[in-house]
DNA sequence: TTTATATCAATTATCTGACAAATGGCTGGC
DNA sequence: GCCAGCCATTTGTCAGATAATTGATATAAA
């Protein structure tokens, strides 16, 4: 079993190995991965255990196994890609800035709407947790704490203003692409030390229940963003200097 | 076992019925279900096909176990929504217009934005599909066929044709809450009638690209949803006559 | 008393080997 | 050529045993 899955259980191990197997593209949908028994000869491991991994992936919409048939990748329309490893195995596999432009275009939308709800829920509490992210972001400036756990932060928080549960749970697919999209691209300083400002003018609308102005801060932000990527993809640059809004 | 889940393997049904009970709120978050050893017992089948369940269940969020801990309901918020077995327990459990209301306003984010990014992509095939659903719409109108079945892959077809996987996988998600809200509210005809011609509008926008109409063409009508909602939601009346758009 | 260490017990994790059930394909009869 | 029934393959389920993890408790040391 890979080395970089030590630490977790067989089965664990398993799913993740055959998750980003199956995310890169080594299985393609409709082909047949190996039958348990291969499975377990291939892994050295007991059957049980390569079962429950089978039934994770199974879970999480990335394979189906019927006797006879054996195992099968799913469509990818069925994956879950909302599932935080789901996601994770993707973007790992193929952190390409298509992808990139793909989630960015969603959480445009996601995060547009977020924030009016926010601006338009007021509720006390979700918006001091907004306030805390943001002043954390300004300390971060000038040198101290994390810079990019206080912009996720900012944005999550947002996200649980809302306290509708489908935005907030959202929020762990966006920390999700994000950190991943960090790991993968390199950051340049220019870019996210620029952005505090749009952020305190989005947490202002916020804060004053401004729903459209902090609709189209967010949305002024995140275009910025897009744009940039948008022109990367024509001028097939690498994703170097792409980062998180 | 449940009389209502025969017919899947014991794993599945048992995925189900633990499912359910959680969802419905019959063991909160932080809960301990019963040990592997007393849900045997309790629904008379091996530690097998319960473990296998189990970690099903793990694989979508809605517990976690470890040695010695035993099993625990993790809290909502790592509860994968957008899973669809998750969302339909959830709904079934709690068909309440506040939760038709959250829904309804992630759903207008989500296909405000698909609706413009449909009509800038300009897939013919996509927008094709989009077409023929429209005119299953209409010929229900008449009579002929399914009129909820058309609607509802109305709007797949549009989150289609935005070719971005994000916006494809949410069809789903969309198609699964949809499904459900149908079914357990009692749809009142004078709704779903009046619909075809904003259902063209929006189409029209999209075919000839105008991401912009086709934006505010989505937004319009279903803010129209989301206000009976609304207004439904503060006068305390039944969700009768809410439904699908 | 406080702190560190060893032991214990409850629970999940894994292994093994067997049998049952489902199902795609083959074979033989018509 | 078509259909029924058999067969082999693969997953589904069962039973029972052992290993690993870990919170709690008891014990020993400072």
């Amino acid at each position: 079993m890979d080395r970089e899955h030590s630490g977790r259980n067989l089965t664990q191990q398993l799913v993740h190995t055959l998750g980003e197997s199956i995310a890169s593209g080594r299985y393609q949908p409709g082909d047949g991965l190996p039958s348990e028994a291969s499975l377990c000869e291939e892994y050295g491991i007991s059957r049980s255990a390569t079962r429950e991994a089978i039934k994770m992936l199974t879970a999480k919409g990335l394979i189906t196994s019927r006797p006879r048939q054996g195992i099968r990748v799913q469509v990818r329309a069925r994956w879950n890609l909302f599932d935080p490893d789901v996601l994770g195995w993707i973007l790992r596999a193929s952190p390409t800035l298509e992808m990139l432009r793909e989630f960015m275009q969603l959480r445009t939308a996601i995060e547009k709407e977020a924030a009016a709800l926010a601006a338009a829920e007021q509720d006390r509490e979700g918006i001091a947790a907004i306030s805390d992210a943001l002043q954390r972001m300004k300390v971060a400036e000038e040198g101290l704490g994390d810079p990019v756990e206080a912009d996720i932060a900012f944005h999550i928080n947002i996200l649980n203003a809302t306290n509708n549960p489908f935005y907030i749970q959202l929020g762990s697919f966006i920390e999700t692409a994000l950190r991943v999209s960090i790991r993968y691209t390199n950051r340049i300083k220019g870019v996210e030390t620029a952005s505090y400002a749009n952020h305190k003018h989005l947490y202002d609308a916020i804060e004053r229940g401004d729903a459209a102005g902090a609709s189209s801060a967010s949305a002024a932000m995140q275009s910025e963003a897009l744009a940039l990527i948008e022109s990367r993809l024509s001028s097939r640059q690498s994703p170097v200097e792409v980062a998180v809004v």
